[in-house]
DNA sequence: CACCGTTACGGTATCCGTAAGGATT
DNA sequence: AATCCTTACGGATACCGTAACGGTG
């Protein structure tokens, strides 16, 4: 057995078993990879994939047992190198970060501009997800840690590190009614066509589920995953908006009116998600250590190693 | 980097750092061995091993880490073998066993027996320890499971999942006065020299800590890892035995006499020991059965996984 | 025909073992 | 002297890439 084999059969299934795809993004030739992975079942004297006339279509129940181990050594092999590479005080190195618009768009340009004068030599990349996209790009090690609102059900392989409190507004054209509505309740708000986000963000699944307490269902005219799309429709006069809290800018966003609801939704939990057991690089925690100042490296520590962080104190407000 | 790199790694500091040992074990010559310890030093830009004059005297810091993920790798790369046997029906293999001397003594015969009998091509050896060696030798993968008595400071890379009470009892000749102190006390046997389990076996410690909270201290003439010879020398007269009941024997140990002490001294739980996240082949998993029935394969499962086996219920005695 | 995976073949690179060297106890 | 690690060198093995082949939609 040998370490490129696993990588190779993790790469695969990554690239959606797709023996030519995992050829590309490993720059090697595509026989290299089909010998790779018929070695591997040969010395294991089991297929991994289930094959149907030269064509792959599925993990057998042992490839996702293999698949699970070999993705355990991977991650541990990356964890070798970043700690040799921490060790030898290498300032380059790269390092990216999974999240959803709103964090991408609100809450971390401070942040990534802060590291960025730190870490200058450090190649930063961002990758916008759904956080269910999110805690997947974590688990399979695509990307270094993400940062997004908590999901419901997590995959035991990443470990969410509650930072923030997330509230909603309603955003609104001005002199638009709901102005005067006080206190705003959601009865009042399902009477204009609403436009928020996405299914998979927790932003809807906390609306939708206000909602229907109530016995209401929210007239979604328009679903973005975009909180800027959602604005320049309001400003259209589409329907209203409700987003984070953090996505209004006051300045940038004269055009338009906000109203509190932190009331009327139940908060969202903005976290930080890494791989359980990951080793992070200095630069990484100091990114994490600049996004929620209490997670200091100690604090990060201890929550990868997988105990949850005590007393899950009250949440700071984004 | 490379897999065998990392075997190699972990082979020479289960020999107690020394290249050539590792080289014998792993069935490779001395050079190699040096080179594989190099390159992998040299890839990562930092040295593993603190030298001194072509002699290795310890581990560095960064060593350790690599190390620690060393071990995983090598661990899962077991899983993966291990799935693909058991999977392939490969009824025969191998089985290690780390235990104490009693418990290989009194409680594995029975167990070991029937084992043979259902799975004669498996070679199985058992390895005899201290019950801190024990969890050592299944922390670094030297044995598949250990059955011991539980030890107090764990590693965190082993899983000890309990399955008995061991209660003590007194052990003297024939006629011996103690046979007509009822009910026995801690202050009547404290005038008895004492022969019991060394350092470092459960036995001992619950022993002197009973003696210790009367204020008294036991007159241990002669400690022993053997109960064999334990019993041996209370049958010369040297003094009397403080023992497992299981190590006592009706039949074969007419010469002597047992008195229970159950209500003296704390009782120590005897326990299965694996380690985390491990595969254990189909074949020990019944073995493990066989031990402790009420471990079924599910049952194990749950726990390898890290859950302790929820409410810890009251356990049968041995 | 385009796409995907498998098989065949030649060249390079890696890695092993033997042999020899330097250092320490 | 014995033990231990390192360096040097020749040979076998493994692995990669190019090229050619067989199925599929």
């Amino acid at each position: 057995m040998n370490l490129r084999q696993l990588i190779t059969l993790c790469e695969v299934v990554d690239q959606g078993l797709k023996l030519s795809a995992a050829a590309l993004t490993l720059h090697r030739s595509q026989p290299s990879i089909t010998r790779q992975i018929q070695e591997l079942e040969e010395e294991l004297g089991a297929k991994i994939f289930l094959r149907k006339r030269n064509r792959i279509l599925e993990l057998t129940p042992h490839g996702r047992e293999i698949l699970a181990s070999a993705r355990r050594i991977v991650t541990e092999l990356r964890n070798i190198r970043s700690a040799s590479d921490d060790l030898a005080e290498t300032a380059h190195g790269n390092f990216t970060v999974a999240t959803t618009h709103t964090q991408a768009r609100y809450t971390l340009p401070r942040v990534i501009r802060q590291f960025k004068g730190e870490y200058p030599n450090v190649h930063l990349s961002l990758r916008q997800a759904t956080p269910v996209q999110c805690c997947e790009l974590v688990a399979r090690g695509a990307v270094d840690i993400a940062i997004c609102t908590e999901t419901r059900d997590a995959l035991d392989e990443v470990i969410q590190i509650p930072c923030y409190r997330l509230n909603r507004s309603v955003v609104v054209p001005p002199a638009h009614p709901l102005l005067k509505v006080k206190p705003l309740t959601i009865e009042a708000i399902a009477r204009y066509p609403v436009i928020t986000y996405d299914e998979g963000f927790s932003g809807r699944w906390v609306l939708d589920r206000a909602f229907a307490r109530r016995g209401l269902e929210p007239n979604v005219v328009l679903s973005a995953i975009d909180a800027d799309v959602s604005k320049a429709y309001v400003e259209m006069g589409i329907g209203i908006a409700i987003l984070a809290t953090v996505a209004f800018d006051a300045t940038r966003d004269a055009g338009l009116r906000t109203i509190d609801a932190g009331h009327l939704f139940a908060p969202s939990t903005l976290s930080v998600v890494a791989r359980r057991n990951s080793y992070l690089r200095a630069y990484m925690l100091s990114f994490i250590g600049m996004f929620a100042p209490k997670l200091t490296r100690a604090a990060i520590g201890k929550a990868l190693a997988g105990q949850p962080p005590g007393a899950p104190r009250k949440l700071p407000e984004l």
